[in-house]
DNA sequence: GCTCAAAAGTGCAGCC
DNA sequence: GGCTGCACTTTTGAGC
């Protein structure tokens, strides 16, 4: 059975064929800027996300330095979230059980 | 309703002593204050942080919706930030050995 | 895939290139058998692991043959485990606070 | 004050009622009492899947002791692994092409 | 520098 | 049988 080697989309020479069997629907070169568009909006946004990073962590840096202890602060922040990832879990849990008891929760219906 | 929070707090407002053990270097309430603003800017920026990581998803869903592999695209990504990351390198020991040589780089404008 | 960069002769033993190149601090001979054991070691926990893991999934497909969603008991197991890491997690929200307060909660005091 | 332990079984009538209207087969509390057996079996196991978990996480920090990469042990691990599950797959293959062939492999016993 | 915890990536099981 | 969501593994980053 044929497993990994198709992933490669590899520029073999497909260019003949009436249909290629190549996991993108276009010929290679338009295929190659469609990837190059996804790869620089990764990019772009892994850039992003980075800068983001870094301001958090200047933001731990300045509470250190206004006397804050950093790990007190992370508890807090990571406590915060956890009471409303609870939230949402329990709105879930209601769903499930709704579902469980053949009530249908959601399904924006209508 | 306070739940988990208030125990964070609960250290606090002990009486006043002639000075605080506490790792702030203010009165409590001031203090609370300063914490709550570090707290808000954090979460601010956590949450800028997970919209940024959503929409990467997004557009890794999008390209597989398009016909490429996402693994093979999270490669690429992963394999040209090292050569950035290489390239960064090479920059910062190019930087040593003009320091070594008593030429400050000085900034590296573009 | 690792490429030919990476780490895996790096490590240890740097500078010393009469006799090995090796990130073993023995003779090679030793060092191979002393890998085969810790490798055997784990190969044995790996599979003693892998069938519990199998009989997890037998339980939770017998609960579905008696009639009961395997959704549902996943989610009971999972809240009962989420508890008891909260009580953990309370214990070590405490010590945090007292360390921060300057009482120590290290000693073991009955 | 209700902890989250409650609302597993808030749904269910805590009392007995004559008719149910949940997935089991059984009145309530028969049905509560093979869950709660259930629920046993699985963190039961559970539990024993984590102490072989640390057990390995041990050797691992074992072998690093002793001067092994444990990046490289573990890739030494995966390898084999991948070499055992090829082999199982061609055993699997050679079984298919006995039954084919009117050949039964009964049982592969080792 | 090592250890530990959070985040990301991968694989798998259940569902449509 | 493809897909979505979940669990496990691995990796990265922070703290001591």
């Amino acid at each position: 059975m044929l497993t990994a080697k198709s992933k490669l989309e590899g520029g073999a020479g497909n260019g003949r064929r009436e249909k290629t069997e190549f996991p993108m629907s276009d010929v290679n070169g338009v295929a190659q800027d469609h990837l190059r568009s996804f790869v620089e909006r990764i990019e772009r946004l892994e850039e992003e996300k980075k800068t983001i990073s870094d301001d958090i962590k200047d933001v731990y840096a300045e509470a250190k330095g206004n006397g804050f202890d950093t790990k007190v602060l992370r508890k807090v922040i990571s406590l915060r979230k956890q009471d409303a990832d609870e939230r949402q879990e329990q709105e879930a849990i209601l769903d499930l059980y709704l579902q469980a008891l053949g009530m249908a929760p959601s399904m924006s219906e209508g």
